[in-house]
RNA sequence: UCCCCGAUAGCUCAAUUGGUAGAGCGAGCGGCUGUUAACCGCUAGGUUGUAGGUUCGAGUCCUACUCGGGGAGCCA
């Protein structure tokens, strides 16, 4: 684009262009710095790159002192001018203005939200519309773009079709978690049948609808057609959780593989992690130092760490046996058949391997009913791919292929068997092994940048009483 | 939802056993300086989260509520 004759580049462009060459930037001022030598430093960013650059205002131009020497953070403004070596320490180059001209000044400076020093989280969040002007904000939008568009490449060089699932659901069979209702019916005054029971053959859909809590069981019906699929969509829990690791609206990646067992289904997970750290690393080399230096010391180690090494793989009942015998103090007993706490997994990957670790092969009696029975039956081919720090970062398994082993787990579970009766066609019209994983995206996003809380790697984080913006 | 902790200036925090609110940063003005977490001076800025209660007197004690943090459960 042309703005005054002079090109309009991007800052992380202008950051590699030649000295001398001429050029237009567009931002965001984040802080200035007046030398009464008569001239003034700009320091502006606009979201692509880590660093912002210095712009030079000499007193010289004419709007210097109307202006200029009120400029503020959050100002934006578009600045003509040279690209020089830098004179001073700090950066390799700047740019010389030959004009400023404000497209926006802020309108009262004094309580501007995100002015010019360290704030914390909490308060950031409660202006979710102005944190992406500050370095770490910033940085998080760019890894999230980075890691979403890293598992889109994963998938597609693999050969992986991505598959659109629902978000509106009226299976009320899905089991994972309370959901959101999906209605059109008057709140106040619903419909009722004679029984006195909402009448929800009246709704919209004509019956009871919910928000997704999971594309899984959709997302095999095109597993059992196309062999490798994927989905990565939002996923909503209306669980009232509060922690800084759950969000009630959250994205999910779903893989599902044909013709595959639990130990494929492992490999997948793990190179699928290896591929999208290593291409963070690479591609967001200045956030990642970022987040590194200032956020978590030692988070590109540990990273770097994970992609070259391989992953442990341990099933339950050996963690379990690890667990008793050390002679750490659980709050919580540790017993075969119970589902491990926090604490458990905790050890596990902080202390104990100090490395993340696939636990396979749980109790039937903690694990949904689709996880396919193993020959001991005892247990299922399910997985949990724990990280330190997080803790469940990933939860998939093998599914039940065979019928009339899935019916029995159906029905030990209580479970309305018509429901399933399209998820049981797939068994009954040419089944095959298959096998596939849920992972959390923020999750992702909070252990590639070492967020300590879910809701901070979220533009706007929905939360028990939190859905404002 | 449960347990623990917290809420004081735009932001981050102080304020002895209950005795009428202070600093730093930010902001405005001035000084100094190719500055970059700049530095120095001055100024403005607060019904102490909300609603009750105890007391001569409450930021401080009590109760409820709201919101936030840490941990737990549910999970991704």
């Amino acid at each position: 684009m042309k703005e005054s004759g002079v090109e309009w580049v991007q800052i992380k462009e202008a950051f590699k262009a030649k000295p001398g060459s001429r050029i237009s930037l567009k931002g965001w001022v984040r802080t200035r710095r007046d030398s009464k030598a008569g001239l003034s430093f700009i320091n502006l960013h606009d979201g692509t790159c880590q660093d912002p650059i210095q712009i030079v205002a000499l007193n010289d131009l004419p709007n210097y002192e109307s202006e200029i020497l009120h400029l503020n953070t959050g100002c934006s403004i578009e600045v003509d001018g040279e690209l020089v070596e830098s004179q001073g320490k700090g950066q390799s180059v700047e740019l010389r203005a030959s004009e400023i001209r404000v497209v926006g000044m802020v309108e009262d400076p004094d309580t501007y939200p995100v002015s010019a020093k360290r704030h914390s989280f909490e308060y950031l969040r409660e202006v979710a519309h102005l944190r992406p002007r500050t370095n770490t904000f910033g940085a998080i939008a760019r890894v999230r773009h980075a890691l979403s568009m890293a598992v889109h490449r994963f998938f597609d060089e693999r050969e992986f079709y991505y598959v659109h699932t629902p978000i509106i659901t009226a299976n009320d069979c899905e089991g994972a978690g309370q959901m959101f209702r999906v209605s059109t019916l008057d709140a106040l005054n619903p419909p009722r049948t004679e029984a006195g029971e909402v009448d929800f053959e009246q709704d919209f859909f004509g019956k009871e609808a919910h928000l997704t809590v999971s594309g899984q069981l959709n997302v095999e019906t095109y597993c059992c057609a196309l062999s490798r699929v994927y989905t990565f969509g939002p996923t909503f829990r209306a669980e009232n959780s509060n922690t800084s690791r759950h969000l009630a609206e959250f994205w999910m990646i779903e893989p599902e593989i044909a013709f595959a067992d639990l130990a494929d289904d492992a490999r997948l997970a793990e190179d699928m992690l290896k591929y999208v750290f290593k291409d963070l690393l690479d591609r967001r080399a200045d956030d990642m130092a970022f987040f590194d230096k200032r956020i978590k010391p030692g988070l590109i180690d540990t990273l770097t760490h994970i992609v070259e090494s391989p992953f442990l793989r341990l099933p339950y009942t050996e963690a379990v046996d690890i667990l008793q015998k050390s002679s750490k103090k659980f709050e919580y007993k540790v017993e075969w058949g119970t589902d491990l706490q926090s604490e458990h997994e905790r050890f596990l990957t902080e202390e104990h391997f100090k490395q993340p670790v696939i636990l396979t092969d749980y109790p039937k009696g903690i694990k949904a009913f689709y996880m396919r029975l193993n020959d001991d039956e005892k247990t299922v081919a399910a997985m949990d791919v724990l990280v330190p720090g997080i803790g469940e970062i990933i939860g998939g398994s093998q599914r039940e292929e065979r019928l009339d082993v899935l019916d029995q787990r159906i029905d030990e579970m209580g479970l309305p068997k018509d429901e399933y009766w399209w998820y049981r066609d797939l068994r009954r019209y040419g089944t095959v092994p298959h096998a596939g994983f849920g992972l959390g995206f923020e999750r992702l996003v909070q252990f590639s940048t070492g967020m300590a809380n879910i809701r901070d790697v979220i533009p706007f984080p929905r939360a028990p009483k939190q859905a404002e913006f």
